[in-house]
DNA sequence: AACCCTTTGAAGTGT
DNA sequence: ACACTTCAAAGGGTT
């Protein structure tokens, strides 16, 4: 949101901006002007939704809700066939990761489909000194990366401040509201609830925790060009491919997920691995794993997910269903059906949820969070070169099978070629193909700078947004489009 | 234990 | 501007 950009002068980002000292001063001062302001922020922040018009939207573009999901959940309907699996139904899906390899390949050990990425059938038949040389230039062409494949951290990351929860910390009660004292162990409201109390359910949860912080992924220094060791390592690690082109994993530096923030950026200095997953690396010692547990600070609650916070429980209560998902297809569906003065009111508190977070938090992107994925916005370089170097190899194995060109591997068959390779996922696992993503690609946000955080136009014009239609049941529509999480 | 599912919106990045 | 991805909450279900 612009408005609430950081450089906004409203935020007063600019000049609470950090210099980048030692990590004690990066710990208090924050926290300083936070206490300072929030009150400030608070009275502020009301006055302001008092006098803050909110903007027309919405209500044109409601489809008309889906009755059947939650009629169907009352009689429990919802449950007798599982929601996930109608996205098997095809001979195949693509995945969006059509560049991953691992699961494209059944066997990477096998490395012997002889379609290329282009369809064509790979030359067959190579001698073995064939393979040593084309293993040799691989390894050649790894090394050539290692040194020249940049990865830009994150600007904010090169500053080191403490991880802060937006939720239970930095709204603590000492600080919102004196005198009130949460039970331990229990979640306190974000600033909505300060702000507006009676629209907070309570929840007893733990709030989040249930991932390990992504903030400490960002493996790059501050320098911003440090050097992947291994660009292809994830890849044949992954893949169980041979050893002998992996080195062994650095035991002298500690994955960068799970180094302190305040530790592990020093300027030029070497990482582990930066390709590998980091969403739940190992713990190597106390101290890291109580940098695991520190939360990190967690992006501001959308209107949606205000509204699905306050309304959840009376969905569980009137249809009497507990899963989530099916609870949040009935809330989708609700909050379609919301009126545009309804729904202003999220947006609006969901917009004074962000000012203040950025308030809190001037520093802080929702980037931040990200767990570090090798994507192609990063390094499509290399992506490109390992796409290349895995048709090369391809090609360059003996092919065993001339099986159905509808095998999986086909997926790595772009029309295009590899300049449309996808991201590549760094999760060990597959991601699975469910039928939501790419929604925002199709829709504008909703709110915008000029007229508040209601939105002014349809933002849900375009096919999946304006209606939600649920997979793999019988009465559930098809999706219009395939996704990942 | 960890992850998935499912929703919408915000925000990030790349083209 | 557009396309695409990730994350935010929630808790039962799955692996």
């Amino acid at each position: 949101m612009p408005q609430l950009g950081r450089d906004g002068d409203d935020l007063g980002a600019n000049d609470e901006l950090i210099a980048f000292k030692d990590e004690g001063e990066q710990e208090e001062k924050p926290n300083v002007s936070s206490e300072r302001d929030l009150d400030d922020v608070k009275s502020s922040l009301v006055n302001e939704s008092e006098t803050t018009n909110s903007s027309d939207s919405e209500a044109d573009r409601r489809p008309k809700p889906h009755p059947d999901v939650e009629s169907r959940a009352r009689h429990g309907q919802l449950f007798q066939e599982g929601p996930r699996k109608q996205h098997d139904t095809g001979l195949f899906q693509p995945s969006p990761y059509v560049g991953y390899p691992f699961f494209m390949i059944s066997d990477l050990g096998n490395l012997c489909s002889p379609y290329l990425t282009n369809g064509a059938l790979a030359p067959t038949g190579r001698t073995v000194s064939q393979h040593q040389t084309l293993i040799g230039i691989l390894m050649a062409t790894l090394l050539h990366y290692s040194n020249s494949v940049p990865v830009v951290q994150h600007p904010h990351m090169t500053h080191l401040r403490p991880l802060l929860s937006y939720s239970p910390e930095a709204f603590s009660p000492q600080r919102a509201s004196p005198g009130f004292s949460p039970e331990p162990g229990k979640q306190l409201l974000p600033a909505s609830c300060f702000l507006l109390p009676t629209s907070c359910i309570p929840t007893t949860s733990a709030p989040g925790m249930s991932r390990s912080p992504h903030t400490a992924c960002y493996p790059m220094s501050p320098g911003g060009m440090t050097p992947i060791p291994h660009p292809l390592g994830w890849l044949l690690v992954s893949s169980g491919f041979s050893p002998r082109l992996v080195p062994p994993p650095q035991t002298s530096v500690p994955h960068p997920a799970i180094v302190p923030a305040s530790v592990k950026q020093e300027p030029g200095a070497s990482h582990s691995h930066p390709l590998l997953p980091c969403r739940k690396p190992p713990s190597t010692s106390e101290h890291d794993q109580e940098e695991e547990r520190k939360p990190h600070i967690k992006k501001p609650l959308n209107a949606f997910m205000l509204y699905m916070r306050e309304e959840r429980p009376k969905v569980v209560a009137q249809c009497k269903v507990k899963e989530s998902a099916t609870i949040n297809q009935i809330l989708g569906q609700r909050w379609h059906s919301l009126s545009k003065e309804e729904q202003a009111k999220y947006y609006d508190l969901a917009r004074k949820e962000r000012l203040l977070h950025s308030k809190l938090y001037p520093n802080w992107s929702a980037r931040d969070n990200y767990v570090s994925r090798l994507t192609a916005e990063h390094t499509p370089s290399l992506l490109n070169t390992q796409h290349h170097i895995l048709t090369w190899l391809m090609s360059a194995s003996p092919a065993s099978s001339l099986d159905s060109p509808a095998t999986p591997t086909t997926a790595l068959a772009s029309p295009a070629g590899p300049a449309q390779l996808q991201p590549l996922s760094l999760t060990t696992k597959p991601p699975r193909i469910t039928h939501s993503v790419g929604r925002n690609a199709v829709t504008p946000g909703p709110p915008t700078p000029s007229s508040t955080d209601t939105p002014t136009s349809s933002p849900h014009t375009a096919s999946s947004r304006s209606s939600p239609q649920p997979l793999s049941h019988p009465f559930f529509h098809p999706p219009p489009t395939s996704s990942h999480r």
